[in-house]
DNA sequence: GCATTGATTTAGACTGAGTCTAAAACTGGA
DNA sequence: TCCAGTTTTAGACTCAGTCTAAATCAATGC
């Protein structure tokens, strides 16, 4: 739960808008990992003049504050993940669910042996929910 | 190198027209996880007639074949890639590079304990090539 | 060599995700 | 109330990916 959407856009260096906030009732509080449609499409339900660009731009808007994280996971879109600590993700390929999984489910060893500079990693599982 | 493009789509059963032959020749050889316009730039070089459905056509033939697989690493387009045993990938973010790590290069531990079905997974990793 | 048939390619229209822009609307301070 | 700065809006635009009708190609049979 979300407890006070102005006062994390503000922690945020976010000016709290109408629109930004019932973005952020919805985005920021969700394990969906929603589409910028999917995320347009519910915040229409309580607000129904916000318009499909105010959604772009204040997703990206959240992006570049760190409220948000982008995710390549599904075909065809970007999806949105407000958990921004380190975690991994399953996604479901008959539904096209996808599902957090907690860091420390999966143990990944040997990262720092690899000739990379790496700044961040994650495992992407595919299949099906049990 | 791909020694026989011919006999390899026809091993898949793809007829090996000359179209087809030229994109194999390429993107069945490559390691740089070209997009779709990026295999028409180069096949185009050899075959300035090819068409850019032709490309999407062959391209989405060699997937359902089991020739390519597609990946989503890079934002606004997905990637093309011939190997289809195993395999980590780096993402270098300042210039887009994808780049394959060993299966054996990482150790993942655990993936029975999730309670999904898992079909298949990866690392993936973004950072700077060094 | 020609006709026929089935497969493939082509050119470009189309769709949808994501971006951009000018005008309108909003908000806060004076 | 006015003004300046910010935000939102409506819709045009770009581009990745798909779709389609017509053209082209290739193989086969006569």
């Amino acid at each position: 739960m979300l407890a006070d959407p102005i006062q994390t856009l503000r922690d945020h260096g976010i000016q709290p808008s109408a629109q930004r906030v019932e973005v952020a009732r919805y985005v920021l509080d969700t394990d969906e990992h929603p589409s910028a449609d999917r995320v347009w499409e519910v915040v229409r339900e309580r607000q129904p003049t916000i318009s499909r660009a105010t959604i772009y731009n204040t997703l990206n808007l959240f992006v570049e504050h760190g409220l948000l994280r982008t995710l390549l996971l599904s075909e065809g879109h970007v999806v949105f993940d407000p958990k921004t600590n380190r975690h991994h993700h399953f996604v479901d390929e008959a539904t096209g669910r996808i599902v957090d999984v907690p860091w420390d489910a999966l143990d990944v060893g040997r990262i720092d042996e690899l000739p990379f500079e790496v700044a961040d990693y994650q495992v992407v599982l595919r299949g099906r929910l049990s």
